[in-house]
DNA sequence: TAATCATGTTAACAGTGTCAACATATAATA
DNA sequence: TATTATATGTTGACACTGTTAACATGATTA
């Protein structure tokens, strides 16, 4: 065991991401991350200014994640029209959403502040932009305007959408009964929801 | 200065709220609730089995403003339409979003298990209602099925339309310099926003 | 080789949620 | 009314947290 690690900072975030998914929030402190490095419980004080930079490091790589999954799933298959393009991303944001929860909420976390992480901030503005390449794509000829709101509305409701999503229980009792369990009903065809929203 | 307080249980929640919004977060631990409320760190513990039951209880209190807020903003004025007052009811639900940002942020915190508070539950099903008897207004004879839908549709589109307008900075640059600071033209005029969602 | 610097460790700080043990005021009972 | 039980408060302690200071070690450079 060599007293120098050499590759510290990298797998200290390697760490932080494994946790985020395996242990839950509560289990994302300094000192665990740490462990699990196999390093000392200040170590990563050589790296990181605080533990909210690390975070916002583990975050950054969701943002980057997201992308190239908002970007395969729309160039993957070239034979698709802009539409279907469109339906894959949708699909896939709403996945991520849900599978990687705890990174997603950590990344949507207000405790971490991304005008002062220019990476996360760039990393979060380059997911968004694989949106608006799309719908560029799909509505040729529109204002750059149109475009940004646009983008505003379907970011909002694939965004909105996770949040009820998840929220298991909630929203199904009451409503759901009465809607003949509209909650599922979404949640097994995404894209039918989602193309109702290119009406607008 | 009586030993026993009386009313303490109310007054923590209280305390709670109001730490909430004027502090953030990084403040509202169980020791300076109770120290708010002029009582000892473990005074909490008889009437709040947990910090989480605590915070739960603030985040009932949230919803049932909510609710309220929705309902005031739909029948307040009876000469509106249900097509006006829909539009009341979602520029009154950004607002709150906006402007009681903690506490909405608690309200949806992952941290909360709803499942675990009935009372939670309960108070934001019934917030989620009061959408539901709008659009239900809004579009006779509609079936249930159809109006679970549409009520997932709006919630999901207000919601995720909070998180995106108060990401300040982010979504901001890049696309919005393209497209004529399409962010602030959604926060002047919210209404157009929600009013083009009426269409799917 | 010697000095410098990056990167690790240990010890300690204040702050956290929580529990056990104890104290006191109110309610119920004899 | 006197006594007991119960509800509600306090104090002290525990393990855990983020963070800093002081120190140790290894690698880089003069």
């Amino acid at each position: 065991m060599k007293y120098h690690h050499g590759n510290l900072k990298e797998e200290l975030i390697l760490s932080a991401c494994a946790i985020c998914e395996a242990d839950g929030h509560d289990h994302m402190s300094l000192r665990s991350i740490a462990k699990e490095a196999r390093v000392s419980q200040t170590a990563p004080y050589r790296h990181f200014k605080t533990k909210e930079s690390l975070l916002a490091e583990v975050s950054t790589r969701g943002f980057i994640e997201l992308k190239e999954i908002l970007s395969n799933a729309s160039t993957s298959k070239k034979t698709l029209s802009a539409r279907e393009k469109f339906l894959e991303m949708g699909e896939a944001y709403i996945e991520f959403g849900l599978s990687k929860r705890i990174t997603y909420d950590l990344m949507h976390s207000p405790v971490i502040d991304k005008n002062q992480f220019p990476e996360l901030f760039d990393s979060a503005e380059a997911a968004f932009e694989e949106l608006a390449y799309i719908l560029a794509e799909l509505y040729p000829g529109i204002s750059e305007k149109d475009l940004g709101l646009k983008c505003i509305y379907h970011w909002a409701l694939v965004h909105g959408l996770i949040g009820l999503l998840r929220n298991e229980g909630l929203y199904k009792s009451r409503i759901d009964t009465k809607a003949g369990n509209a909650m599922n009903l979404v949640r097994s065809d995404i894209k039918s929801f989602i193309t109702s929203a290119l009406e607008v």
